[in-house]
RNA sequence: GGCCCUAUCGUCUAACGGUUUAGGACGCAGCCCUCUCAAGGCUGAAAUACGGGUUCGAUUCCCGUUAGGGCUACCA
């Protein structure tokens, strides 16, 4: 066993590539990440292109650039060596090849001619006695002559494993405890393809033991297969990994997290403005946490805390509203620098020519940061900062804008105008002596001048929003609205 | 169908036999704050699937039932 020693700790994220990275994917990646870096070990990626008529274009570049985007660095994979390459299995063929081939001449496997006309038969007839369909040893006693003629004569072959014909196959999981299942249930699995491919058994198999692999953390849909993979370990009395199969990641109706019921791309809640760090935090907490309450936490801080042992056993529904929740905390922790940074981002993509001073957008953040979930959320919640109000929300004219409005309005730019360099006291006091003079509350001033200047009801505070806007601005949209207003 | 895994508030979860009137978070409702909307504070509704054991004592251990999920390919 390698698996003791911290220092000898190499996990790896293993996907194969059939698009985009998916969020269970980007936890399981996340996982073994955290596990590599906080037992000070290695974390690789494997690409697992074995099967042909899955392979997408850009989808490795893809899935490394979303790693990369989600703050999840291997430390060896494709184009970044370390010395157990190559890291795409399409271009271990010879590999697997050599291994399969040891399989076969030690007994534990053996080739197979069967057709698949012929295996849909023996599957059709199994499940029509109501059989669970399995391989039924058809090859298993060919000669190895007469398998060698058969091959050297052109005929197409796979290879397929030996299971032991009684008994049971057993192993240890990190997160479920001790895992049994009876040889007889369990299929002559085919590991070598007759387009020379291996299928995944072999090839997870003799790449985790290869790259020396300590621990495999995977989704829990391997565990009705580990058996097999325990089994070839042995026949080749090679060194067992420790494994660790996660929860799977739910959809609201608690199936497996599928496409149709949301998204499921990393890429996709990138594109809606979710933070790494929200997505990342979010995902990590689904299956696990650190037994405290702590819940917002950053990727050194996951780091430093995680451990296989608080990983849960029981599938996790992916909640959106939790990860909105996230999203806005990791939004109110970013410093005014960097939210200056993304907001020219956001105003660009928004198409609006930047003609503001930093310290303007700055005023900006201040005030609507606490109302803002994503990034764009303070251009869609207070467009007034960037543009003057092009209508006024017919609901609160309604109830805000009363017939005497303009007058009173009238009076208060008045009082304004009269006002230098006026601070938001400035203006708060402005407002006060116009309302006393007027003999009304504040409101009656407050309601209607926030629909003047924003065109909404609702925001910052009024006295933010004045001194953000400027004194010659605020003047200037009263006049605008008394205008249009009526 | 067979096999495997799982089971605490609607959701994410804490509890590693007794400190529990089962704690926190999201969401939801109410109140406070208040110029609005948020944020924040306070309060509330809300769970150990069911049935048997084991034990002085079970959310916690065992068995069964039920439910859900996964797997059952020359896919991964």
């Amino acid at each position: 066993m390698n698996v003791t020693n911290p220092y000898s700790v190499r996990v790896r994220f293993a996907p194969s590539p059939t698009g985009y990275l998916h969020v269970g994917g980007l936890r399981t990646a996340l996982y073994n990440y955290l596990f590599a870096k906080h037992n000070g070990g290695k974390f690789l990626l494997r690409i697992e292109d074995t099967d042909q008529s899955r392979k997408v274009e850009g989808a490795v570049e893809n899935l490394i650039a979303t790693l990369d985007w989600a703050g999840v660095h291997y430390d060896e994979g494709p184009n970044r060596d370390g010395g157990h390459g190559p890291y795409v299995q399409s271009q271990r063929l010879d590999l697997y090849h050599k291994y399969a081939r040891q399989l076969v001449e030690q007994g534990n496997a053996y080739y197979c001619f069967c057709t698949p006309e012929r295996l849909e038969e023996v599957r059709k007839k199994q499940q029509a006695q109501k059989l669970s369909p399995k391989y039924d040893g058809h090859c298993r006693f060919i000669p190895a002559e007469e398998a060698k003629r058969r091959r050297e004569s052109g005929e197409m072959s796979v290879v397929r494993m030996k299971i032991p014909d009684g008994g049971e196959t057993a192993f240890e999981d990190i997160i479920r405890g001790r895992v049994t299942i009876a040889n007889s249930i369990l299929d002559d699995q085919v590991i070598l393809k007759s387009d020379g491919f291996p299928t995944y058994h072999l090839a997870v198999v003799v790449d985790d033991h290869l790259m020396e692999i300590s621990h495999i953390i995977r989704g829990e849909e391997w565990l009705p297969s580990t058996p097999k993979h325990v089994l070839l370990y042995r026949y080749f009395g090679w060194d067992m990994p420790q494994f660790a199969h996660l929860p799977l990641l739910l959809n609201p109706d608690k199936s497996k997290l599928s496409k149709r019921q949301g998204d499921v791309a990393v890429e996709d809640y990138r594109a809606k403005g979710y933070f790494k760090e929200a997505l990342v935090n979010f995902v990590a907490f689904l299956g696990w946490n650190p037994g405290d309450e702590r819940e917002v936490f950053t990727m050194d801080e996951l780091v430093k805390e995680f451990s296989l042992e608080r990983v849960g056993k029981a599938g996790a529904v992916f909640n959106i509203e939790k990860l909105d929740w996230f999203q806005f905390q990791h939004l109110q922790k970013k410093t005014d620098n960097e939210m200056l940074t993304l907001l020219k981002g956001q105003l660009k993509s928004s198409g609006i020519s930047n003609t503001f001073q930093d310290s303007y957008l700055l005023g900006v953040i201040g005030a609507m940061r606490e109302r803002a979930t994503f990034v764009r959320d303070f251009v869609e919640k207070s467009p007034y900062f960037f543009t003057p109000p092009l209508e006024y929300d017919a609901a609160v004219v309604k109830k805000r804008w009363k017939p005497d409005s303009s007058a009173k309005l009238t009076k208060l730019s008045e009082e304004f105008s009269m006002l230098s360099n006026p601070t938001k006291e400035d203006f708060e006091a402005a407002l006060q002596r116009t309302a006393e003079a007027l003999k009304i509350g504040n409101g009656e001033l407050i309601h209607p001048l926030r629909l003047a200047v924003s065109g909404l009801g609702a925001g910052p505070g009024l006295y933010d929003i004045l001194f953000i806007l400027g004194k010659d601005e605020t003047i200037k949209r009263i006049k605008t609205a008394i205008e249009k207003i009526q």
